[in-house]
DNA sequence: CTAACCTACAACCAAATGGTTGTAGATCAG
DNA sequence: CTGATCTACAACCATTTGGTTGTAGGTTAG
């Protein structure tokens, strides 16, 4: 398997959203969460501008790693682990590739 | 368990590493390869200089995700998914977390 | 020895990133 | 209605990133 069909473009996206601290750890208090938080609870929580977490929330949405729903005044983010996922499946691939790898290069060695 | 001890730096630099389409062809070429490349055997490949293959080749070592190794004249890179199983790992993690989620939500609904 | 090759590294440049402040439109509370 | 709150978005700035060219040092081939 191809790994889904995900474009370059799309892992670029992905890989990019999750290689920062503050994005991870939105992630990781969304995932953690049972109703989700709005932008500004999640904005409470780090030593920045309301206006920098909104940024953050807006590269992890487009990756596919969350969703933002309208609630009244607020924006309720909650996990939406499709992006995840992908992210993941291709981490294996790689592993069960270099496995296979280090499987063969073992039977030689052992089989002579 | 907490995912290892990965610093926020590192897992940093392993998914900045990975957000890369010309740095994820090179993990999957190295993978795929029994004895390794050479640097100029990879630059090789690519529509752009020797050096920029270079930088590649280094932002991969320092996320520890390939290796190098002096061979004559040539660097020889190899893979070395030490890196690749942590963000793996991370990654589970998430989702782990996430099914365990939808799971007591099933759980709440249906047994009401 | 000399020439070719492989690598390292510095200096430079354009574009993207992560942050800021400021302005403005909705929505809710009193 | 009015004021406070939540969000969106633009403009700006410093730093990082991904690329370039150029120079220099080790290693191999002839």
């Amino acid at each position: 398997m191809v790994v889904d069909q995900l474009s370059d473009a799309e892992l670029d996206g992905l890989f990019q959203a999750l290689s920062d601290g503050t994005r991870r750890d939105i992630i990781a208090r969304v995932l953690g969460s049972d109703g989700g938080y709005s932008v500004s609870g999640l904005a409470a929580h780090y030593a920045m501008s309301f206006a920098a977490v909104q940024k953050h929330v807006a590269v992890l949405e487009r990756a596919l790693l969350i969703t933002k729903e309208k609630r009244g005044r607020e924006q309720i983010v909650r996990a939406h682990p499709e992006g995840l996922g992908k992210a993941r499946r291709l981490l294996d691939e790689y592993e069960g590739i270099w496995r296979q790898r280090v499987r063969r290069i073992e039977e030689i060695l052992t089989e002579g």
